[in-house]
DNA sequence: TAAAGGTTCGAACGTTCGTTCGGTATCTTT
DNA sequence: AAAGATACCGAACGAACGTTCGAACCTTTA
């Protein structure tokens, strides 16, 4: 139900030429291996996460992960390449997540309206229970470079059209006229600027910002364009 | 009246222990000290705004901006003491630029939606005709430590009460109920989102995009909250 | 228990980094 | 033309960087 951090669940990824499989003998395997490496890797990668968030990706260093870690420099090479693919498989598994979740819950809702609260309130739940991975998403968008820049990409694209078929189809149901491209980057604005301000302290919690924001940008895409003075269509 | 790309605009702060002075002898001088080293100092700005840009604060290199400029790696030091010193300076620049402006703009109106209005047109304007400029001072919000880190602080500071103050303005008078914090920073996704999606082959131009935001922002502080059927008070 | 393979390490490699230093051109003022 | 200030440079410093290598350790398998 809730997506809380999911600290020991950043594995499973090819790596390093190893691949994911299930076990070739007779033991017991979920649905991820749990082998000491995918354990091992797994918090590696959470450690990166919190570091490359406090000092961006090209401040971090490698000593700053193994000291962290408490692995040593030549050790960490056991389980990445290069700092890069630690970078890819933060993003990548990071993501990877937030859609697949948000696919299981709009499965649940078929309302136009209820599914882009669906949308907002997941995004900002993911973001609030993982903040440093998700700052390493926004802030390292454009470092990657060419074969797993791209495949992040990719992935961001993918995101961006569930999004934007999400406000086509509100769209057309309630008959409105708006930018699809527009709304949907106004949308991803307000959601993903999060993690510059929110403050667990003063501020409210997922549920409440989803409400709030989804008020907003619901009530702005259905009244906004040229005409100030429509009526509201819904339960006349 | 356009907020046009500040090229040579980036000088008169004080460096190096260097105080920007009007001309102690009897020649003419403008506003702007304009000796030979604010000339070359606004280029070496320039050029670093375009690096910081492209590789990051961290990623880029003295040496990057000795090759771009064709000044030597130990010339660049007679114009700044220190990289951090550089990104400094850009972003204060940047950022009271963007204030100045903005208040010049706002004086010409009293109407709270207008100047609301005023607000995201003057910050979007900015934003396309200063790209890189204001990437930096997006993307480095908090790279900046100390002394340095907290005076741009103040500035941002300075720039969220404006808009606050705005906000509140417009609620007071249309009698609106919505929380000024999270109106603030949502508009703030908003606006600051742009850097990393506007393509000006592709997007429209300032004038329009802020029109557009403007639009379902306003509606959206506007129809927000509980009350789903609320009528519109404007011009009844 | 011994071989095998997965895991970890100290030490170093070559490179790049920000910054400094002593000195030389160039300009401005006398 | 001398003198002083300003502008600039080649060369180098020490530190930090990502990565590699061969040897050691540990766990599992035979």
């Amino acid at each position: 139900m809730s997506l809380a951090a999911t600290e020991t669940a950043l594995s499973g990824a090819t790596v390093h030429g190893r691949k994911k499989i299930a076990h070739p003998d007779g033991r017991k395997s979920h649905e991820v291996n749990d082998t000491r490496f995918d354990r091992r890797m797994a918090d590696l990668l959470t450690h990166a996460s919190n570091i490359f968030c406090e000092k961006g990706y090209q401040g971090a260093s490698m000593r700053d992960l193994s000291r962290a870690t408490g692995m040593s420099l030549a050790g960490l090479y056991h389980y990445f390449e290069s700092k890069e693919e630690l970078l890819y498989l933060i993003q990548k598994h990071t993501f990877t997540t937030i859609i697949e979740t948000l696919r299981q819950r709009l499965a649940g809702s078929t309302d136009p309206e209820e599914r882009i609260r669906i949308f907002i309130h997941s995004h900002l739940e993911y973001s609030l229970a993982n903040k440093q991975a998700m700052k390493v998403l926004v802030h390292e968008d454009d470092t990657l470079k060419n074969g797993r820049g791209a495949e992040v990409a990719a992935i961001k694209k993918e995101y961006y059209h569930i999004c934007f078929n999400l406000l086509e189809d509100f769209r057309r149901s309630h008959g409105l006229e708006f930018s699809g491209r527009l709304a949907v980057l106004s949308l991803f604005g307000m959601i993903n600027w999060i993690h510059t301000w929110h403050n667990p302290r003063v501020d409210a919690d997922a549920t409440t910002l989803a409400r709030q924001m989804g008020d907003i940008f619901l009530r702005g895409v259905t009244h906004s364009g040229k005409a100030r003075n429509k009526i509201n269509k819904k339960k006349p």
